[in-house]
DNA sequence: ATGGTGGACAATCCA
């Protein structure tokens, strides 16, 4: 089994990148984040070509999430239990004895700001939301833009970074709650203390690629006995490079079975 | 130290 996460930046700005890679390498599912597109404009029949079928939930504007599979869809459902209810920003869909939760995790904007206290306590609700719902000794999968690069090694530059609200100690910890429901981080797993392995480049950052200033804030985690069963765990950073990329790249696993 | 770019849409918001 293969999966892919990928933020887009709008699905419909980045299909010279996203079709291209489903033909290579077909994964099974394929998460996407930020898709920026209202759901009567999702791109559904690019996909179907592929013979992708595609859950979607979004705006015209801001975030949207989607997952691309070839699995029979036995279940899927958008956004947390309460409100307000955020559905562009979660997708948990159930394919067989698979269930794969999607994120597009608040960014927060900065530390001051409503939306940063909004982005704490969206982990706090996804956690309730996984403690309601999901046995954590099934096969899951979280992934997605999770907006938290976890660790030192994550970062290019941990000093003058600490404090952003991707990376300081209050964000660590409500990622770190949601993580300890029962979530192994599967690019760690198979990269332990590899620095300089990120998933995210800023556009306003000159050259920011080449000179490596990234951060790792696209995640895949699995439940414990899932991540017992995976193989491997890469950043596809060749998708940063393309024309007109994403500022996100593709990050993806595999599992045996 | 500020603003840089790119996406949506069509004046700003978001990252």
């Amino acid at each position: 089994m293969k999966i892919a996460t990928y933020n887009v930046n709008s699905i419909r700005s980045r299909l010279h990148i996203v079709l291209p890679w489903l033909e290579k390498n077909k994964p099974d599912y394929f998460c996407l984040q930020e898709t920026k597109v209202a759901d009567d404009k999702f791109p559904v029949a690019e996909f179907a070509v592929q013979d992708y079928h595609v859950i979607y939930q979004g705006n015209k504007q801001y975030s949207g999430v989607a997952i691309a599979s070839r699995n029979k869809l036995q279940k899927v459902s958008f956004g947390l239990d309460d409100q307000p209810a955020d559905p562009e920003r979660l997708i948990v869909a159930t394919y067989d004895d698979l269930t794969i939760i999607n994120t597009y995790v608040p960014q927060g904007q900065d530390k001051e700001s409503p939306q940063y206290a909004y982005k704490l306590a969206w982990f706090g609700r996804l956690k309730k939301y996984l403690q309601k719902h999901l046995i954590s000794q099934n096969s899951i999968i979280w992934c997605g833009d999770l907006n938290v690069a976890p660790e030192n090694i994550d970062v290019h530059d941990p000093k003058r970074i600490l404090g952003h609200v991707c990376f300081n100690p209050d964000v660590w910890q409500a990622y770190n709650e949601v993580k300890s429901w029962g979530f192994v981080d599967v690019f760690r797993l198979h990269h332990p203390n590899e620095a300089g392995q990120y998933t995210f480049f800023d556009y306003r950052v000159r050259d920011s690629v080449e000179r490596k200033m990234g951060w790792r804030v696209d995640h895949i985690l699995a439940t414990k006995s899932l991540a017992g069963r995976s193989q491997s765990c890469n950043i596809d950073l060749a998708s940063r490079l393309r024309e007109k990329p994403s500022d996100h790249v593709i990050v993806y696993a595999e599992f045996k079975g």
